[in-house]
DNA sequence: GACGATAATTAGTCTAACCTAAATACTGGG
DNA sequence: CCCAGTATTTAGGTTAGACTAATTATCGTC
């Protein structure tokens, strides 16, 4: 029953629609119309539009007014685009001269542009590395992808000492802040206090004392193994 | 008069067109609507509609039943397009393992896609190179280029000793058959003998001698030039 | 169990870019 | 100088992907 075998090249926006709803939900669990419009920055209509013409494509499943959850092909095509994604700004930021907040718009582009073969050679100039510049996993050729245990900071107790493995984050300007707090992945941290309110988080990171608020320490994920 | 001023981005299919006409006439001359047709491979009904609106934008100039020539700023676009494609060719041979033939395809979806940004990282990765792969001019970033004078093989007397600077020709399985010649920009040929018929001229190229038809000898562009 | 807020979908348009079929303009030979 | 052949344009239609406005579902609350 499931169509499309043949399956023809993907345009750019199936291409968007598939990585957005991926990211809103590696898991699985069903992604809404509304959340979709949201990261993709167009309108929920044509969100539904765009949703039922890929489920009649077999790549995603769609119960009205419940939300969508991607195929086991249209999850492979969409960690085919977060693979992509990965590998290109790891290769920028190698050998191009890119920092972590400049990359994320030009691989943007670059992710539906380059054929299979360049990705490749790209992993193998870098040596086919397992991370990211924000330390997210690359997921592999044949579509697995390892997800290691972690925390954000928010939920990290206080004194506790851990170190950051991946920085949620993809605003240049927010980018650059959390750079000069000397915050990136790899980095060891400990936290120190937390206020009862708006949940600031005061950590220490090399010998610096630092504040931050809900926002980032939600998107500071965090390991706990101090081995390395 | 001049239409467009604050010019907003073009897309992806009117870069393909004005690069078609540029490359078509580097020198100005109106090009027909068939001739673009089909380079890019379109209906001639599809041109003369793009070729209506890219003049109401000002890139173009087009005379009915006469022929297209590029504006100023249509020009520009296109040689912006040009230096990407032929910088873009020009890294993947340099820094990620392709060869002449296979170049072309990849750097046509590129173009399209890196930042100016991109574009010069590359250009400074590379030593701001002044040819690319195939031996053609890379413009400048200010949209100027030189084109160095030079005779297509077809038409170099016989017992003349010439360089090869520029090899015409995109398709990969010809530009293998060219390398498998041992003619690649900058090997010294001479002109053995020419036939009557089909225009075959016999070439030697380090110590071997090779026959050549009229369309291969029409895509090597010579120097006399034997200094180096 | 009705009701209002919010989320989602349907209905109807729009634009860019392509197509085929039909009509029109140019061009070279008799 | 007319006419046939070719090149070009006009007419009309399609598709993908977006939009706004209007309608319909769902859900939590009273």
């Amino acid at each position: 029953m499931s169509a499309a075998v043949a399956s023809e090249p993907l345009t750019r926006s199936v291409e968007d629609y598939l990585k957005a709803i991926y990211q809103l939900s590696p898991e699985g669990r069903p992604a809404s119309t509304s959340e979709i419009a949201h990261l993709l920055a167009l309108s929920a209509p044509s969100v539904t539009g765009m949703v039922k013409r890929l489920s009649e494509h077999g790549l995603l499943e769609h119960i009205p007014y419940r939300g969508v959850q991607l195929t086991d092909q249209g999850r492979r095509a969409a960690l085919r685009m977060v693979r992509r994604h990965r590998l290109i700004e790891a290769y920028l930021v190698e050998f191009l001269g890119y920092s972590w907040d400049t990359v994320h718009a030009e691989a943007e582009r670059l992710e539906h542009a380059v054929s299979d073969t360049l990705v490749e050679r790209m992993a193998g100039a870098l040596g086919h590395p397992s991370v990211d510049p924000h330390g997210d996993p690359i997921p592999s050729a044949d579509g697995s992808i390892q997800e290691l245990a972690c925390v954000a900071l928010s939920d990290v107790p206080v004194g506790e000492a851990v170190a950051i493995s991946r920085v949620h984050e993809s605003q240049p300007e927010r980018l650059r802040y959390i750079a000069s707090l000397g915050l990136r992945p790899g980095v060891q941290v400990t936290v120190i206090d937390r206020q009862p309110i708006d949940d600031l988080v005061t950590i220490e990171v090399g010998n610096e004392k630092q504040v931050i608020g809900r926002e980032l320490s939600r998107a500071l994920l965090c390991t706990h193994e101090a081995n390395r």
